[in-house]
DNA sequence: ATAATATTGAAAATCATTTTCATATTCACA
DNA sequence: TGTGAATATGAAAATGATTTTCAATATTAT
């Protein structure tokens, strides 16, 4: 039991909406976050705070946000300071998370070519997954 | 001179759309291109039209829709049935037309390891370009 | 022509996210 | 420990891109 030195710079509610999203393995929606936090238990935070919370926690580098590309971004859980990318089935919404960036090391190759200095990126991935197809060919 | 026959089923306000859209290489939203034809000529379609312009031309693979993370859509026309990515400035805003996908190819591999049939996909690249580097340099 | 079908666009609706602003909480430190 | 400054909270309103409605037009088929 190691004190847990991420904690200090975290608001009440920035406390509350990770430990709800520690439950969850799903990509959420702010939204999602803000229901789950309301079914659970009182004292929950309004929304407001829930989306103020998730910005405090994206920029700690504890969470990430994930665009779909419809007009809702997603939250998960990450390893401090890490990042991933998904494969996201257009069935069941249901996703697989990748284990390394696809595109890792890419940078210098880029900032050789092109003079650019990459500092991010959005990559996601749709089709349909094993089981979706499964039943389609049932 | 050639008969153009992807003209087929395009809209009036699709063509119109289409041939604004070949006057520009920058990333345009839909509010951009309206605002352009309106500019432009009288005649010009409405807001809505575009919107739907847009739709039809994405489905034709003459257009391809550009995902950034922020709330709204950017458009551009691409070789027919193509797709590329972006380097994009933060800073300048301005923006790099890769000349190839840099996923190209991973389907296979995907599909072998997930069981995951690979239908779509985002990939945008963030960070500053040469231009704003020497900038800052400077 | 005439009727059926598709296109258009102004206005209203949607809906995630942001902003406001007043209240409550936490903090610094005298 | 009190007290004022700084920060956090949340309800309500605002924002803004996109979509929906629906009535008027234009196009197409017979
Ligand atoms: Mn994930
Ligand atoms: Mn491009
Ligand atoms: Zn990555
Ligand atoms: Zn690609």
């Amino acid at each position: 039991m190691q004190a847990n030195k991420l904690d200090l710079r975290l608001t009440k509610g920035a406390k509350k909406v990770l430990e709800a999203m520690g439950g969850i393995r799903t990509l959420a929606t702010a939204q999602d976050i803000h229901s789950l936090l309301r079914t659970d238990g009182d004292e929950a935070p309004g929304l407001t705070t829930v989306y103020r919370a998730l910005d405090a926690l994206v920029s700690q580098g504890l969470v990430q946000a994930v665009e779909l590309g419809d007009g809702e971004k997603r939250y998960e859980l990450i390893k401090p300071g890490e990042h991933h990318h998904h494969l996201i089935c257009s069935s069941c919404k249901d996703s697989v998370h990748l284990d390394q960036c696809l595109i890792k090391d890419l940078d210098t190759l880029i900032k050789s070519k092109y003079g650019f200095q990459v500092s991010s990126h959005l990559l996601e991935i749709f089709g349909t997954c094993k089981k979706c197809s499964e039943k389609k060919t049932r």
